[in-house]
DNA sequence: TTTACTGTTCACCA
DNA sequence: GTGGTGAACAGTAA
């Protein structure tokens, strides 16, 4: 579900429920969701978890405690984690609830569960959740046309699929590669030994437009967040994403569907060269 | 009833 | 080793 902006929203929205509170108790109703480390070892590390600070990487959630462990999360495609009262109506689907010492709770709820959780003790290495093997972020400086270029100009792959390779630029999924290649004036199947400086220009820079203003765009309140229930954050304005057959926003052409390594891509033939 | 789906990993094959 | 495809995870909604 929630790519980079989202997750990132999310974060904005919990984050101040959080800072100081501490894990008094925890509920896992689905042992599956949790990947690292042992359930037995999760369910006993979290409680006395007091946490200082909420991070995001990538699509990955992190929370810090003072005393240096992790907490970490993944939402994948239909995770939804809120922050709420006690007597907040429950979510279907809630496989994990953490009590916190001001009496509110915190709920992970995950209809498709592929959602996981990992907890990492103070000055463990992390070698689980993959966020070691991210690439840079769209926002940060390291993310560049010259970085893009000198890490894919040899490759034949579609350039779909680099955006969506979070090894290459971590947090953008099969909406936003979408919206980013429809500003970039790219097409989605050129492959990537195939662009021009110019165009990994373009692309960078696109990244950088569409994820900056898609976290803006989807900004909210608390309240508006927990009336979508965590899964309804989306005002962002969709180019092309979810619009094949309908006319393109900016020249009227039919926009095309393509499947590109399992995903599909929507894209304006004429736009997109 | 069938199909597609905002994520990721892994098995398999050329 | 490389690259591509499809399945798997599980549930919902069109």
């Amino acid at each position: 579900m929630p790519e980079l902006p989202e997750v990132e929203n999310i974060r904005r929205v919990i984050e101040p429920r959080l800072l100081g509170r501490k894990i008094i108790r925890a509920k896992l109703l689905r042992p599956d969701i949790i990947a690292y480390p042992s359930l037995e070892e999760f369910q006993d590390a979290v409680i006395g978890f007091r946490i200082k600070e909420v991070c995001r990487r990538g699509k990955y959630l992190v929370l810090m405690a003072e005393d240096g462990a992790r907490l970490d999360l993944h939402l994948r495609m239909t995770g939804q984690l809120l922050a709420v009262p006690a007597d907040f109506p429950e979510e279907k689907h809630t496989h994990l609830v953490f009590y916190l010492d001001d009496g509110r709770e915190l709920r992970f709820a995950d209809t498709r569960r592929f959602g996981r959780f990992w907890f990492l003790k103070p000055g463990e290495e992390d070698q689980v959740t993959g966020i070691e093997s991210l690439g840079p972020e769209p926002l940060e400086r390291d993310f560049s046309a010259k970085y893009l270029e000198e890490q894919l100009n040899r490759k034949k792959r579609p350039v779909k699929q680099a955006l969506l390779a979070q090894g290459i630029v971590a947090g953008i999924g099969n909406i936003y590669s979408d919206e980013i290649l429809f500003a970039a004036g790219v097409a989605p199947l050129r492959r990537c030994d195939t662009l021009m400086d110019a165009e990994w220009g373009k692309v960078a820079a696109a990244a950088r437009d569409v994820i900056r203003k898609a976290i803006e765009d989807n900004r909210m309140t608390e309240e508006e967040y927990l009336d979508g229930k965590g899964k309804r954050y989306k005002n962002y304005e969709f180019f092309v994403y979810g619009r094949a057959g309908q006319p393109c926003k900016r020249c009227g052409t039919e926009l095309k569907q393509v499947m590109i390594g399992g995903r599909s891509s929507v894209y304006c033939p004429k736009c997109q060269g």
